[in-house]
DNA sequence: GACGGCGAGTAGACACTGTCTACGCCACCC
DNA sequence: GGGTGGCGTAGACAGTGTCTACTCGCCGTC
């Protein structure tokens, strides 16, 4: 079965996919989607209506990827006798890395503008991993208030954190690229000093 | 001296901040912020030689506004006798506060894909107002190894809060609309537990 | 005071985009 | 074997950002 034969919609995601991967969102135009499947640019419309739906379906692969990566750093933490904050720390690094392997997807994946109306439903995807770091971080906190807080506290950091370096915002601040005593300092700030 | 007597140059960075405000960064087309400064869509060019450029200038305008509340903020707090604490945190609400009243502008100052070439150096305007915030950090952690990467940690944790939320992500994750626990939460986390 | 030059804005062309519509083609089924 | 329906093509359309004449009015100079 070769590329040629798939379902034109996964050809047309799997081309989306590559594009954004070596050349950016920006790269992203419907016609050059089409082109690069090797199809006309009135054919994605046949399963995309819309530009927009298409660029959707892209990001739904973005957001899979990101949860099987979470889930494999986690899944390998745990698996190696890792406590609640190893565990959290390795999916910590794990979102970091994942945004910066794949910057284009990342951006595409939080350019609500892009996805408008399928975004939620989109992030939606997102919400088991998320209660799995409310279970992590309430293990850490035993008793702290509100755990989602908590962990909604630690996310919104990682997020801003991933933003910044990919923006190189981080070295015009710290005057360093090395996010890892950054990383370190976040997550002592929510979790307490790592023993070590 | 009316709008129509302005240098060209100005009115159109104005009618920028006029449509990105009503109508986000989709409504910053060249040609349609010409036709809002009354001019052909050629007029531009004369001052900005690329869309780009012109961009740039209006999130120019975006990061001053952004520096002026910032620091009309810290000088209240720092006027009614607030200490290092008080002023960071009336300092981060502001930083929410602006986000969220100018959404459209928000995201402008960081669309670094619309901005490029430009972005590092607009940026580099709020280096000062990094500063004092440093300094605040470090008088709230006299004994901390860093004050630069503790700072940069609460300088993400509150961008990365400002963006997830004018995304509506929030609702999704904590079920409630409201910032105010999260934001706490997120003082605390880095600042230490408020006195109150 | 007439004239040349020049800066500022106009208007049209160009390649490109996303969307919409009419059309052809091929496989499948009664 | 002849319809039929789904799939992809191809062209039109309005809109975009950029580029290139061109016009017009103002200024300084002879």
């Amino acid at each position: 079965m070769t590329d040629q034969d798939r379902d034109l919609r996964a050809r047309l995601v799997a081309a989306g996919v590559e594009l954004v991967t070596t050349g950016g969102v920006q790269a992203l135009g419907l016609r050059e989607i089409a082109r690069h499947a090797g199809v006309s640019h009135g054919a994605p419309r046949r399963y995309f209506p819309t530009h927009r739906e298409l660029l959707a379906a892209i990001a739904q692969q973005g957001f899979g990827r990101l949860t099987d990566t979470l889930a494999g750093a986690d899944a390998l933490a745990a698996g190696t006798g890792g406590d609640a904050r190893s565990r959290l720390d390795a999916l910590a690094r794990a979102y970091l890395g994942f945004a910066a392997a794949n910057p284009g997807m990342f951006e595409l994946m939080f350019r609500h503008d892009l996805l408008e109306g399928s975004g939620a439903e989109l992030r939606r995807t997102s919400v088991p991993l998320f209660l799995t770091f409310v279970g992590l971080v309430s293990e850490v906190h035993p008793d702290g208030d509100d755990p989602a807080t908590a962990t909604a506290a630690l996310w919104s950091n990682l997020h801003g954190l991933a933003q910044l370096r990919t923006w190189g915002s981080l070295r015009l601040i710290t005057g360093s690229e090395d996010v890892e005593p950054l990383l370190r300092a976040v997550l002592d700030a929510h979790l307490g000093p790592a023993a070590r």
